[in-house]
DNA sequence: GCCGTTTTCGGCCCGACTGTTTTCAGTCG
């Protein structure tokens, strides 16, 4: 049973679907609207939404009725939603994939449906190109042309990792805040939300004179396409293809543009029907009361939201994942910051095949850092044969130079297919500090091999749980709301990973298991030293999660740790 | 379809841009 449950992914798959369906067939706005967030909370909640649904919990959740949970009921019992089902017999597969097109909708794509009697992106395509489109009223010839080069574009570039934006972003602000003309210069967007893949990078400044900012960042020599230049606004593309957009902004309404251009559409959207609610309404210029017809500006972000009646809210949690009304109450948490962490607990050094510095280099680096211990973690099946005593003796020659700085006996070890870790009892009860992680096989019962992990009374922490890479697989098929419990009981720690193209456990993820009571622990799997910076991506993704400094295990000083941890 | 410090009915974020139009619907973020 509880293994044949759908994955959240399908379940959201399947209402945004139905939400293009219906909308294809003309319903009522608000209908649609509701699957499709009903699709995105399922996409991002913790635990099989599932199970929540057949045991009545699901309607709890924001967004969830009683309709949209038995729909979720129905997809358990006979794999798909019943109104879905009905629906794709009616409307032909191909219409949607019209709706995934820019410049059209749900009204274009049905005409073109019923009044052309094209089915198929094939026949669109040759639609337009035979100049068929323009014979329906309101469609001509740049819509043809729009379609047309969709169409021969690539499909889905790569989104941009947060580790190549952030450096980019943080780059250009400085070099615009240089400028004369600039007063303000602020990231905005995801890249200051801190999410772990961007698509463009957006800054909002305040200047004297707005043109002369906008054409000056026209002009950088690492820009190779201005694909939108005007006086208050100008989008450019570098050189490694990412997309900068620049708004100029007058200065008393910075803090509603900053607010507003940091998103996330959903924070938003929350947001101003909170404040509708209370008769105000909120649009990037200004807070309007909508008896007096005043509006009111603000500044800075902190007068924007103390207005609205909350505490100023860090762009990490503006998601619209509750934040509101606990900015509301006051009571947001103190996120954990970078300062905070006391030790790097994952790290590769030449011990390791893939490792680029010497153990000494590495360790070296990590104190100098500003850390007061690092554990050193390579591979367990490097370290056969006599090599892990060897590597201990390094570590014991060299640990009474760096002292206090404290350098753990630690190894990585690989979960095998059958839940039996790679090293020997004996090995690992000679460890400060073992972790262990999925390499391979991760569709083998990944959820079982991860619960007997756990139970070896040797394994600290388990890393990079679900294995996903960024861009290139999606990680295994965990249930995570066992995994979490197991945590729990076994004193068993999770790694929040901070590899770029890793960062796992996710954001929502991270908070779900923070709020079941696992302690988390943030490291870098650096297998060199420039590595060690990638902490900076995995306290964002901490702070994604709301983790305060006393949910991450390694803000601790070690002698704390160890009561934390397994004996 | 969801939801409630006016409401179990009647609301549901806001504005810009675009293409095709003579005043706006559709799309997008």
């Amino acid at each position: 049973m509880a293994a044949t449950l759908p994955r959240n992914a399908q379940v959201a798959e399947q209402f945004d679907l139905l939400a293009d369906l219906l909308e294809l067939e003309g319903e009522e706005q608000f209908r649609v609207i509701a699957y499709r967030r009903a699709a995105d909370l399922i996409r991002s909640a913790a635990g099989p939404i599932a199970r929540l649904a057949l045991d009545g919990e699901a309607k709890k959740l924001p967004g969830i009725g009683k309709t949209i949970e038995s729909k979720i009921v129905q997809i358990v019992d006979s794999g798909e939603i019943e109104a879905l089902t009905k629906r794709k017999a009616r409307i032909p597969s191909g219409v949607a994939e019209f709706l995934r097109l820019p410049a059209l909708g749900p009204k274009t794509a049905r005409r073109i449906w019923q009044e052309l009697g094209i089915t198929t992106v094939a026949d669109l395509k040759r639609a337009a190109e035979a100049e068929r489109l323009r014979t329906l009223p309101g469609l001509g010839a740049k819509t043809e042309e729009r379609i047309l080069r969709a169409l021969a574009e690539k499909p889905q570039e790569k989104r941009t990792l947060l580790a190549a934006a952030l450096p980019a972003v943080q780059a250009v602000v400085d070099v615009l805040r240089e400028h004369p003309a600039s007063t303000q210069v602020s990231e905005a967007g995801s890249v200051r939300r801190r999410t772990e893949t961007v698509r463009d990078l957006d800054i909002i400044a305040t200047a004297s004179d707005p043109a002369a900012l906008t054409d000056y960042l026209t002009k950088l020599r690492w820009v190779s396409e201005v694909e939108a230049h005007g006086k208050t606004k100008a989008t450019v593309v570098s050189h490694d293809g990412l997309r900068f957009d620049l708004r100029v902004v007058p200065p008393d309404s910075y803090g509603n543009l900053l607010q507003h251009f940091t998103g996330s559409k959903r924070h938003n959207v929350a947001l101003r029907e909170d404040a509708v609610r209370r008769g105000l309404s909120v649009s990037e210029y200004g807070v309007k009361d909508v008896e007096s017809g005043e509006v009111f500006t603000a500044v800075s972000e902190e007068e924007l939201y103390e207005r609205l009646g909350y505490q100023w809210i860090p762009p990490e949690l503006r998601e619209g994942a509750g934040e509101l009304e606990a900015a509301r109450r006051g009571e947001l948490p103190k996120l954990v910051e970078v300062g905070d962490l006391r030790g790097d607990l994952h790290m590769h050094s030449t011990w390791s095949n893939d490792g680029k510095n010497t153990l000494e280099e590495m360790v070296h680096a990590a104190r100098d850092r500003g850390y007061d211990y690092v554990a050193v973690t390579d591979h367990a099946h490097y370290l056969r044969e006599g090599r892990f005593q060897a590597q201990w003796d390094e570590i014991a020659e060299l640990a009474p130079r760096l002292e206090p700085f404290r350098i753990l006996r630690g190894v990585e070890v690989s979960i095998r297919a059958d839940g039996s870790v790679d090293m020997s009892d004996d090995d690992l009860a000679g460890c400060d500090w073992v972790m262990a992680s999925l390499h391979s096989a991760f569709d083998k019962s990944p959820t079982e091999r991860v619960l007997s992990a756990m139970e070896n009374p040797h394994v600290d922490c388990l890393g990079h749980l679900t294995a996903r890479k960024l861009n290139r697989r999606g990680g295994a098929d965990l249930a995570l709301d066992r995994v979490f419990e197991k945590a729990v009981d076994t004193g068993t720690l999770i790694e929040i990973n901070s590899q770029p193209d890793r960062l796992d456990l996710r954001d929502v993820h991270a908070r779900a298991a923070a709020e079941a009571g696992v302690q988390l622990v943030i490291s870098t799997d650096s297998h060199e030293l420039g590595a060690l910076a990638y902490m900076e991506l995995g306290v964002a993704q901490a702070r994604r999660a709301w983790l305060t400094k006393k949910q991450v295990a390694n803000t601790r000083t070690w002698r704390q740790l160890l009561k934390l941890k397994k004996p």
